[in-house]
DNA sequence: TCCTTTCGTATTTTT
DNA sequence: TACGAAAGGA
C-alpha cells in the first residue's frame, strides 16, 4: 500500500459504494485494480469467489491474473474470476444453458462463421442483394449490442436495406438456435436478457458476484453496460476504471458516454481522478494535455509527472513516404548505437495498416528486426479453422456450418449436389445435416453411392465422438487428425514446403493449447470435459501466447488502435497529415474528436522521446498528392517542438545527412 | 478443380 | 497503385 500515491490509495480503500476511477494514461490503473482485489480479499474479508474483474482482451485479463497472483498468495485467491466480458458471458450461458434451451457443447460463431451463415441464408431466400452481406452483418451486430431484437429492428427500420437486414436478422437468430450456436454478441446479450427476464436467476448471480471491477470502461457497449448494472444491482459493489480521452472504439459500438451515465444510474457514485503519470516526460505530457484540451470534456483532467522535462518532441518533414521510412530506419539505427539500447525500445505507430508496408521494406533492407502487431489472428488461419471445424462438429453435431466446412476436407467425393439435397432434406425433417446422414429417408433423394459416402463419414465421426468421452480425448483427437491425413492435405494445398510445415506447426500448437486448456479447467473442476475446453478455446487468441516465446528484441510496428495499453521508450508517430490522421472519412463524418483521442493515445505511449513524422507528398490510390500537415500538429505546444525540414531547402540537406550517417554507420558495423 | 484475368475498392478490430 | 474477390476458361 505504501507504494501507492494518495489518489490511488483512495481508490483502493473506498468500498462503501460505486466508484469511478478516471485513470489517465500511464497512471497505474492496473495497479489500482489488482491492489483493490487484494484489499477486498485480505482486509474486507470478501471471499475471492465473490469477486469478479472484467477486462476486454485476453491479454489484459492474463496480465491482471498474473499480478493478482503475486499480491495474493496461496489459496486465498482461489475461485476469483478474472476474465473478459465474453468469457464471463460464456460462463453464465454454460451454467444456465438448460434454462436457455441450449444443449451442452454449443458452438460459438465468429465473425467469419456469421458472415457465411448470413450469405447462405440470403442465397437460400433468393435474395439478390448479396453485396449487402457485410452491411447486414454489421447492422445485426449493432442491434444486438443495443439490445434490439429482430422485431423491434424491423419496426424501427429507416429504409429498405434495414428492413431487409431485420428480416435476415430474424432468420439468422433462428438458424443459430437450430445449430445450437451463439455468436460473439450473444455471449453478452443472452445473459443480459436472461437477467432482465428472470429475477430469480439474476439474484443467484448477484449472490455469487458481490464485487465487480471493470477495466477500460469507456469501451463498453450498451449491452455490456446493462449487464454490469444488473449484476451490481442496489448493492453497489462496483469499481470501474476508464479514461474518456482514450475512447477510440466508438466505431464498433463502444459508448464512452457510459462513463457519464454512471453518475445518473448510481447517484451515490464517487469519482477519483488519477492524474499522476509514471510513464512519460513532462514535455510529452504537456503536448498530450494541450492536444486533448481541444475536445469537450465531461471530466477535466491534467496529467503530470515527475519524470523530468525530457527532450523536445521532434517533428520531421520528409519529401515523400519513401524518405519518411528511410529516415526512421536510419534514426533507429543511429539512436540504438548512440544510446546503447535495444530494438525493442522503439515503436512505430500509424493510423492505417497499409502504412506499415513501406516501413517494413526499409527495415528489412537495413536488417532491423521488427514485430508486426495485429495481422491475421490465429483463428482465422485456414488450417486452424479446419481443425476447429472438426472439433466443433465433434462436440456439437448440430453445427451445420462447421459440418459443411469439413465434410469434404479432405476429399470424400461428396459434392455440392449431394450436400444441397442433404441440406433440404435436413431442413424438411428439422434435424441437423449430420443427423440426416444416418436417416433412411435419404434413399428417396440420393444415389446409393452418395449415400454410402455420407454413411461412411457419419459413422466414422460418431465413433470418434464416442471415444472422445471414453478415453484420453487429446489422444483421440490426435488420432483423428492422422485418420484424415491432414498432413498430406496440407502439403498438397501449400505452395511451399515451408508454408506447409508452418501450418502443421499451427495444428500442433492448437492441439497443445487444447490440452493445456483442458488441464487447467480440470484443476478447478475435475468433471470438465472436452467440450468445455473446445468452447473455451474459441475465445482465446493464442497468437499472443505464441509470440511471447519468440525472441523479442524487435522494433514494434503497430496501429494506433492496437497500441493502447502499451508503452515504449521511443515512439515514432508517422503520417501526421490531414486525411491520414485525422483520417479523411472521419473528417467527412465529423468524427475528428475520436481521431484526436487516437493521436492522444499515440503520444502517451512514449516514455522518453516522441518523434512525429509527415511527408510533403504522398501517393494515394496511385496518384501523387500534395499533403497538408495534420491540424493536430497546430494543437501541440510550439515551444516544445523541434522541427526538421520545415523549410523546403533544409530538407534536402536533412536527407543527405541521414544517408551519410547511415552509410558511415554501416561501415562502422563491418 | 485449378489457374488466369478482370474488376472494384481502398480506417481503425476484439471477442 | 495494389490488393483481394469473383468470374471465366482450360
Amino acid at each position: 500500500m505504501s507504494t501507492l500515491n494518495p489518489r490511488q490509495k483512495e481508490a483502493v480503500l473506498y468500498v462503501d459504494g460505486p466508484l469511478l476511477v478516471l485513470a489517465g494514461a500511464g497512471s497505474g490503473k492496473t495497479s489500482v485494480i489488482t491492489r483493490k482485489i487484494a484489499y477486498l480479499i485480505e482486509t474486507c474479508g470478501i471471499k475471492a469467489h465473490h469477486i469478479a474483474a472484467v477486462t476486454f482482451t485476453n491479454k489484459a485479463s492474463r496480465e491482471m491474473k498474473e499480478r493478482v497472483g503475486k499480491l495474493v498468495k496461496g489459496p486465498a485467491s482461489r475461485g476469483l474470476t478474472v476474465s473478459t466480458f465474453h468469457n464471463l458471458g460464456l460462463n453464465i450461458i454454460r451454467r444456465e444453458h438448460k434454462l436457455l434451451g441450449f444443449k451442452p457443447g454449443f458452438s460459438i460463431f465468429d465473425a467469419q462463421d456469421a458472415n457465411a451463415l448470413i450469405k447462405g441464408l440470403m442465397q437460400k431466400d433468393n435474395l439478390e442483394e448479396t453485396d449487402l452481406v457485410d452491411t447486414i452483418q454489421h447492422l445485426i451486430s449493432s442491434w444486438k449490442n443495443d439490445l434490439i431484437g429482430p422485431d423491434r429492428a424491423y419496426q424501427q427500420a429507416q429504409n429498405p436495406n434495414e428492413e431487409l437486414a431485420a428480416r435476415v436478422y430474424a432468420s439468422y437468430n433462428r438458424s443459430l438456435r437450430a445449430y445450437n450456436a451463439v455468436d460473439f454478441d450473444d455471449l453478452i446479450l443472452i445473459p443480459t436478457l436472461l437477467f432482465q427476464q428472470r429475477s430469480d436467476v439474476l439474484e443467484r448471480w448477484q449472490r455469487k458476484i458481490r464485487y465487480l471491477l471493470v477495466d477500460e470502461y469507456q469501451d463498453t457497449n450498451t449491452s455490456q453496460y446493462l449487464m454490469v448494472k444488473l449484476l451490481v444491482g442496489i448493492r453497489g459493489g462496483l469499481t470501474v476504471v476508464g479514461d474518456d480521452d482514450q475512447s477510440i472504439y466508438a466505431w464498433r459500438g463502444a459508448r464512452p458516454e457510459n462513463l457519464a451515465l454512471l453518475k445518473t444510474d448510481f447517484p451515490s457514485l464517487k469519482v477519483v481522478m488519477l492524474e499522476q503519470n509514471y510513464r512519460s516526460t513532462s514535455r510529452i505530457l504537456k503536448a498530450a494535455n494541450q492536444l486533448i484540451m481541444n475536445n469537450p470534456h465531461e471530466f477535466e483532467k491534467t496529467l503530470w509527472s515527475e519524470m523530468g522535462s525530457g527532450d523536445p518532441l521532434r517533428v520531421i518533414v520528409n519529401r515523400n513516404e519513401d524518405a519518411e521510412a528511410e529516415r526512421i530506419a536510419a534514426d533507429i539505427i543511429e539512436r540504438r548505437l548512440r544510446l546503447q539500447n535495444h530494438y525493442r525500445d522503439y515503436a512505430i505507430l500509424y493510423r492505417g495498416n497499409h502504412q506499415s508496408r513501406l516501413i517494413e521494406m526499409k527495415l528489412q533492407v537495413n536488417q532491423i528486426p521488427y514485430k508486426l502487431s495485429g495481422g491475421t489472428s490465429f483463428f482465422s488461419r485456414a488450417e486452424v479453422k479446419d481443425i476447429m471445424g472438426y472439433l466443433k462438429v465433434l462436440i456439437n453435431p448440430d453445427d451445420d456450418n462447421a459440418f459443411l466446412r469439413i465434410i469434404n476436407l479432405p476429399r470424400r467425393e461428396i459434392g455440392p449436389g449431394t450436400l444441397e439435397k442433404l441440406a433440404s432434406y435436413a431442413t424438411e425433417r428439422k434435424v441437423s445435416m449430420f443427423e440426416a446422414c444416418g436417416e433412411l429417408g435419404l434413399t428417396q433423394v440420393l444415389s446409393a453411392r452418395a449415400q454410402a459416402k455420407l454413411h461412411e463419414f457419419s459413422h466414422w465421426l460418431k465413433a470418434v465422438h464416442q471415444r472422445c468421452y471414453q478415453n484420453d480425448p487429446i489422444e483421440v483427437i490426435k488420432q483423428m487428425i492422422r485418420d484424415i491425413d491432414y498432413e498430406a492435405w496440407t502439403y498438397q494445398n501449400c505452395n511451399s514446403e515451408l508454408q506447409a510445415e508452418r501450418r502443421m506447426a499451427n495444428v500442433g500448437f492448437l492441439v497443445d493449447s487444447l490440452q493445456r486448456t483442458l488441464e487447467r479447467l480440470q484443476e478447478d473442476n475435475p468433471d470438465a470435459e472436452i467440450d468445455d475446453a473446445v468452447t473455451r478455446l474459441l475465445l482465446i487468441d493464442m497468437l499472443e501466447q505464441q509470440e511471447e516465446d519468440e525472441d523479442d528484441d524487435r522494433v514494434q510496428l503497430s496501429t494506433l488502435h492496437a497500441s493502447k495499453g502499451l508503452e515504449y521508450p521511443h515512439v515514432y508517430l508517422i503520417g501526421m497529415e490531414e486525411e491520414l490522421l485525422p483520417h479523411r472519412n472521419s473528417i467527412e463524418d465529423d468524427f475528428v474528436e475520436e481521431e484526436r483521442r487516437l493521436a492522444y493515445v499515440g503520444i502517451t505511449r512514449a516514455r522518453k522521446t516522441l518523434t512525429l513524422t509527415l511527408t510533403r507528398q504522398r501517393k494515394q490510390y496511385g496518384e501523387l498528392i500534395d499533403t497538408v500537415p495534420s491540424r493536430f500538429l497546430d494543437e501541440l505546444p510550439e515551444e516544445d517542438l523541434e522541427w526538421f525540414g520545415r523549410d523546403p531547402g533544409c530538407e534536402v540537406e536533412n536527407k543527405a545527412q541521414g544517408r551519410a550517417t547511415l552509410s558511415s554507420l554501416r561501415d562502422l558495423l563491418k
